[in-house]
DNA sequence: ATGATGTGTAGAACTAGTTCTATAGGTAAA
DNA sequence: TTTACCTATAGAACTAGTTCTACACATCAT
């Protein structure tokens, strides 16, 4: 009967990292089998052919982007609990994969007994999730925002936005646009709140991921 | 008798990278006497209190600078072996922190043997350097030609650079490096020359094209 | 219809970033 | 060993970008 058995898939493309993961595992589940997997086509592979229970996914895959994985897996097996394992120090990407599909997000820099926690938490009620992300996900579902942020902008934002994406500065916006460079640092400011970032790399990244 | 008893000091920030090397540590030298680091602080106490014969050091911390670190290291304790454990897919800063004082240069995507093998031949010979690395420092000597354009960029640059794409603006990029914002702006001008561009997001697509 | 929210815009005052110039130490070439 | 270049740094004067406030118009839910 390996009915009972709890499966875990360990992604992450550093092998170092499964190891450890893989240790705390261990140590809570001592019957677990252990899958991993350092890409996604083997995560693929093995969500296919075997049953996971609980799926530990690092979300910085050379690969490219972590969302369609969620979602391909959860097309394969809807019951896989995904538990997203995130290198970012600040948790701004975290709505994004819970979105997807995921439903528990913790940090890399946790320590030992958090992701314990974590672990434990996601095989006994099927989710994690931290205070912190809580209030975020409550400030998220009262306002009602659409799974991708970039529909929140309006037609003019998307179109700063693009122009601020390729490099351009404000004023060079302004003259194209025909409008005051403060109008361009108004609606700068605004795509800022809107994706919830404050500075250029996040936008260009956030693009990245979205489009 | 401690003499005899090897000491391990792994800095890195995230504990559960610690935990891993940890394990493949002790499979090897299984009277190992290991320490954990998690910020420069943590390493330059211990370094300071206790004989370290190898450090495994990430060069993603957030503190800063790695280089500076192992100047540091070996300021203190010239014999203590450096293995850099780096998390670029590319080797690009590996011959940067071998001209610091490291002797070894691992890449956090190698298989659990590789990282063996490194440290085994770090206890053993004081160094390890692959045949990849080998080929870049014989290329680099030879022609002289980098390989890509951010072996341009000296040192500081680099450093600069790093910050930048992670988006911090240039006051804040001058508190951390404890300059003038003036001298920021002159290495930002540099840095855009020596890479032909021009503004931010062009640096943001370098690094991504060649890192 | 009405008060709340979102959009597109800008002026004024301010702060951040750039440019130009300069210096001192390091290293490499002539 | 002198010249030339590169690196790391900054002051002063300037320009670009931000902040704060504001207003008109559109839409939307009550």
């Amino acid at each position: 009967m390996k009915q009972n058995q709890p499966t875990f898939l360990i992604a992450d493309d550093h092998s170092i990292v499964r190891q450890g993961i893989s240790l705390l595992i261990k140590e809570l589940f001592f019957s677990a089998k252990i899958f991993h997997a350092g890409s996604f086509k083997e995560i693929l592979k093995i969500v296919r052919e075997n049953r996971i229970d609980l799926m530990i996914l690092d979300i910085n895959f050379p690969d490219g982007n972590s969302l369609n994985i969620i979602s391909d897996t959860k097309a394969i097996q809807p019951d896989t609990k995904i538990l997203i394992f995130s290198a970012y120090d600040e948790d701004i990407y975290a709505l994004r994969y819970l979105n997807a599909g995921a439903s528990g997000y913790l940090n890399k820099g946790s320590s030992e007994d958090e992701m314990k926690q974590a672990l434990k938490s996601m095989m006994v009620s099927g989710k994690y999730i931290t205070q912190n992300i809580k209030d975020k996900i409550l400030d998220s579902y009262i306002s009602k925002k659409p799974i991708n942020p970039l529909e929140l902008l309006s037609n003019r934002e998307v179109e700063v936005a693009r122009l601020l994406i390729k490099g351009f500065g404000n004023m060079e916006i302004a003259d194209m646009l025909s409008i005051k460079k403060s109008t361009v640092s108004t609606f700068k400011n605004r795509i800022f709140e809107k994706l919830e970032i404050d500075n250029l790399a996040d936008l260009i990244d956030t693009f990245q991921l979205y489009s």
